[in-house]
Parts: structure tokens; C-alpha cells; sequence
DNA sequence: TGGAAATGCGCAATATAGTGCGCAATTTAT
DNA sequence: ATAAATTGCGCACTATATTGCGCATTTCCA
């Protein structure tokens, strides 16, 4: 599995949003994306949420395939 | 898509493992099990992967299909 | 049906996520 | 080359997730 970190810095960057756009349009701050985005940071449900829905994804609960 | 709630709950049942059982496992407190699996909670991406694990899933970002 | 296991939840304490601000560093556009 | 936009991050404060405990309720078998 791909970081999610790099899954939503990409899919923003796809869509050519900056990450001030994706935190106004996502309802979380900026200091929140970028921190997701990096790696540093352990968000909830919620915020993962909101960030995923205004990319056009949603967060999921897949089969693992190995390990 | 289905809530992640009764995702993690349904899964559970099936590999027949008690709330306790996946708290233990999982490394979380049963407290947070049980809230997370009645909706009551927003769970961190952390916790969220833990549990996830236990059961053999994994947390993912994944296309929105509509809406 | 009775006793044990499992689940649900209120509460207070602790840990940590989310935030705004400020500024530096980097990237992009003109 | 320079200005403007974007990104990265430290810090302190606020909001909230996580936890243990205790007990009530429900479920499950023997």
C-alpha cells in the first residue's frame, strides 16, 4: 500500500491545487495539510476524510494482501 | 460505501475474535474498540491502522465513484 | 435458566491532533 | 533576476482522541 501522504500530495498536485486551496476547500487548516502531506502527522477519520472527499477519494477499508 | 464502523465489526465477527481480543492484538484499549465499532468515535489514522491490520485489512484511499 | 462472557457507556485523566501565527526556504511565473 | 506564490516547520494554545475504571445490559452456552 502507497502512503496516503503521498497518495493526496499527488492527486492535489493532479488536480492543481495548492495546499492553501485543498485546506480552504477541505475545511481543515493549513498547517494540518502540509503536515499530512509530510508525513508528520497521524490525522483522524475526520480530517482524512474531509481532505479525501475534496480530492475525489474516499478512505476505505481494503483486503490486505500479504503479511 | 459501508461504513468503516460495521466494516471492522463484521470482520471481526467472522474471524470470531471478542472486542477484547482485538483490543489486545490490535494494541488498543477495548474503550476505544468498542466506541470506534458503534460509531461514537473518530479514530485516528494510527489507531484506525491498527485495527485494520489485526484483521487483515488496511486503511486506504480510494476513487470516490459519485457525489 | 443461571452464570460467564461480551458489549455499551459515563467519567476523569492523559496524550495527542488541530490550529493560527510567524517566518524561512523553495518553487513558480513574469 | 526578481517578485509572488507555495511549502515547511517551530511554537504555544485549544480541541479532542485514548485510556482505565466501574458498572449495567446483553448475549451465549452448559
Amino acid at each position: 500500500m502507497e502512503k496516503l501522504s503521498k497518495i493526496i500530495e499527488e492527486k492535489r498536485q493532479k488536480l492543481r491545487l495548492s495546499q492553501q486551496d485543498l485546506a480552504e476547500m477541505s475545511g481543515v487548516s493549513l498547517r494540518t495539510v502540509t503536515g499530512i502531506e509530510n508525513g508528520e502527522a497521524n490525522p483522524s477519520l475526520d480530517t482524512l476524510d474531509k481532505i479525501a472527499y475534496t480530492l475525489g477519494l474516499e478512505v476505505a477499508l481494503t483486503e490486505r494482501v500479504k503479511h
